[in-house]
DNA sequence: CGGGTATGTCAACGCTCGTTGGCATACGCT
DNA sequence: AGCGTATGCCAACGAGCGTTGACATACCCG
């Protein structure tokens, strides 16, 4: 009956669509938005430019597809709350390291307005739950400041370190050892999601 | 004889410079390096865009000239060393709203490597050397990390709220009030500049 | 006052981009 | 086996871009 918009079944071209995903995805965060065109995307994908169009029928509707991510967060409350700081920075370092969305999506949402949409999306409907339960969990301290402030200061150290050590390639930053960061930056979440000032 | 390159007199053509250069900040503000385009440029510079290719060259000596800055960073080593936290972050937000140059810089460095080039050089030359001469007069604590690393977590939490708060306006760090920022945001400059973990 | 230079306009170039439509081929179902 | 359809390639379009050169006007200095 396939009612559905897609039929939903296992299409043919389903591995042509999944590579030039995968090339828009590796295009999009080495080059950002504007700089990576469909002409190149479509060259590693090996295919021509107009299957680009005709399976993902614009360059923006390709940039959604390619941008859906999921910060896939632990759930907090269950750990020792004095480490939350520490299960964090490193669950994002491993994050943004396993997939290059999040570059893709951080390239590309500072010059285009609907990946800074998306971006924002995801820190309101993903970190701000976090972050509230959390808050909520926590027996002092948390006063002051609502649970999405303290989303946003966390969202503004994180993103920093992100954008110095994989975009701007800051040297001090980028070269830095994972255990480094994580000694000197979690402490600064720790206490923006459940400390004081 | 004008023996040196630029006659270095004053030009009846400076007010037609200065107001491609004001174009040219705004627009690479805005719309970051590859959408700010030299005709856009020229239009709201009432010129024609063959003017700036005359004055500055090509589109990206116009960005190098546009994309000059100082951070004008206060003598830390001059003030009572508990507040340079909440000094450095004052002086940084003013910098910021007071000067779209650091917004065009920003926008454009993440798409573009010389940029990025450029934004690397100014908190290696700028932001290096400050954090090196408080580190050498802190009394203790000063241990374990470089002062060019402390320099990089500084960039990295300052950089981040620029990114959140200017360019991605990420609502909860965007309509947060200056004193808020530096109430929670001082600290951790100010552990990542003298502290420890 | 007259000539050389600086300032500005106009039109066009070559290129790349996203996007489109037509056409060949290969597949899958009855 | 044969037909409908999905998959893929090719060529081209219109637009926008950075950039260039020729030409007109205004200024400044002798």
């Amino acid at each position: 009956m396939t009612v559905s918009d897609p039929p939903a079944s296992p299409r043919r071209s389903d591995r042509t669509r999944a590579a030039i995903l995968r090339a828009a995805r590796e295009r999009f965060a080495a080059d950002g938005y504007e700089r990576a065109t469909i002409r190149a995307i479509a060259q590693d994908a090996k295919i021509d430019p107009s299957m680009v169009m005709r399976y993902y029928g614009s360059k923006q509707q390709l940039f959604a597809a390619a941008a859906e991510f999921d910060l896939r967060l632990p759930d907090l409350t269950a750990m020792p709350p004095d480490q939350v700081g520490a299960v964090l920075v490193g669950h994002f370092l491993d994050r943004w390291e396993g997939d290059e969305t999040m570059t893709a999506l951080l390239r590309a949402g500072v010059t285009n307005p609907d990946a800074a949409e998306r971006m924002r999306g995801i820190f309101a409907d993903q970190l701000g739950p976090v972050a509230a339960a959390l808050l909520a969990a926590a027996p002092t301290g948390g006063t002051g400041l609502s649970a999405a402030a303290r989303a946003g200061l966390v969202a503004s150290q994180i993103l920093g370190l992100a954008l110095t050590r994989y975009v701007l390639r800051l040297p001090p930053v980028a070269t830095l050892g994972r255990e480094d960061l994580i000694t000197w930056i979690a402490p600064t979440v720790q206490r923006y999601l459940v400390g004081g000032p």
